[in-house]
DNA sequence: ACAAAACGGTGAACAGTGTTTACTTTCTGA
DNA sequence: TCAGAAAGTAAACACTGTTCACCGTTTTGT
């Protein structure tokens, strides 16, 4: 990692690291609409112009926003992996700490799912994909589902990359709906009987079973 | 159904289907964010401040545009139930309904999963929430997984409103995908073996793969 | 050391957005 | 027929992201 470290880039580092860390407060709290351009200058005590010369558009700022999550959502499933732990167990933890971490930020979970962020398909190899961290995310899953067909904890007759996706979709579901429905999964007509990390819970174990070897 | 045919409520209505049948056209090609009041009240030669005489607003004239969605979505989910089949092929062929048509107007589905469209929770019983079709579709899933424990295809220990969401849930991932990522399941480092169609069968199958009485 | 160029910052404007207000026209019910 | 309601409108309000011309200051090249 290399740093500019005149006194100028300086300066100017620390302009970016103010914008972004106001960005990312309200951002946090209020999500891609309640963060305005206008709004987000007044708080830095800046013009709203003078973003423009530190970042291209909003999109791109707000982008930055997402990596960073991503990052730490990365870090998260990485902090959290119990490696004396048996793979199903282990396997169970990494998708709950998932949902937990993208749960803790439902607007920038959401948004890394909304706008067009998303490399366009179909791709080659995991070489571009492995590249942003939303992609380091998936493949760290994808290296799961390998690991557990080769210990043969899960069906060998499985398709790692397909499996992975499958489950990555079905944890997106989760994110997105806590994200997104106030309360869930208690809902109207669904009688509530687990908690929100109860459920969690229970939702990494079907899909986890639904994979594992029949014994 | 009580129609008020009076010449001016039919007048009244006339210009109303005008407005949302354009703004329908405009929301499927081009989403929320294409959908202007101004472009839409050009559309249909009106000024925008007409619109206002026949909506309160742009959100709830977008919501009547969602209800509209999750109707079809229902009948088209009645219609291709095949009563004849046995359980664990009317599901699959259930939850893979759900997700074409969730597909087929991918900017529908995901408004409806966006702005806070949602009764607030948590919620006392089904009679709320199965007034909004969006409620109804969850309603007949759950239904099915009544209907497969009580006919013992399913584990007969699993609690159907909890299993019903949880399926509910990683429907809706795919379908959250598939709308967001262009070309899924095709995706740079995943290798897309199977094509869009086969990716949604297997998501299907997974799901009830994990819910079947061990045999 | 000095001119030239790049940088950081700004106010004002442009082109949009959803929405409201005051106003005119048209229609309708008694 | 005539008052009042309904339908429709132009203009404005308060926003939005973004760009432009301009300003001092700072850095760079000779």
């Amino acid at each position: 990692m290399k740093v500019d470290n005149s006194p100028a880039e300086r300066r100017r580092g620390k302009v970016r690291g103010k914008i972004l860390s106001a960005a990312e407060r309200v951002f946090a709290q209020e999500g891609q609409l309640g963060l305005s351009i206008r709004r987000l200058a007044e708080e830095i005590d800046y013009s709203p112009a003078a973003i423009y010369k530190y970042f291209d558009s909003k999109e791109t700022l707000v982008d930055e926003l997402k990596e960073a999550f991503f990052q730490r959502l990365l870090a998260e499933m990485d902090r959290g992996a119990d490696l004396t732990l048996p793979f199903g167990q282990r396997a169970r933890q990494a998708l709950a700490t998932y949902i937990r971490v993208a749960v803790a930020k439902p607007h920038h979970y959401a948004a890394a799912f909304n706008g067009q962020s998303w490399p366009e398909g179909p791709g080659e190899d995991d070489a571009d994909f492995g590249e942003t961290n939303k992609g380091r995310a998936f493949l760290m899953l994808k290296g799961m589902v390998e690991e557990g067909i080769a210990i043969g904890a899960l069906q060998s007759e499985l398709d790692a990359g397909l499996v992975a996706k499958s489950i990555w979709v079905a944890l997106h579901g989760l994110a997105q709906m806590i994200a997104h429905i106030p309360g869930f999964p208690a809902l109207k007509g669904g009688y509530s009987a687990l908690s929100q990390d109860e459920f969690i819970d229970f939702h990494a174990d079907l899909l986890i079973r639904g994979l594992e070897k029949d014994i």
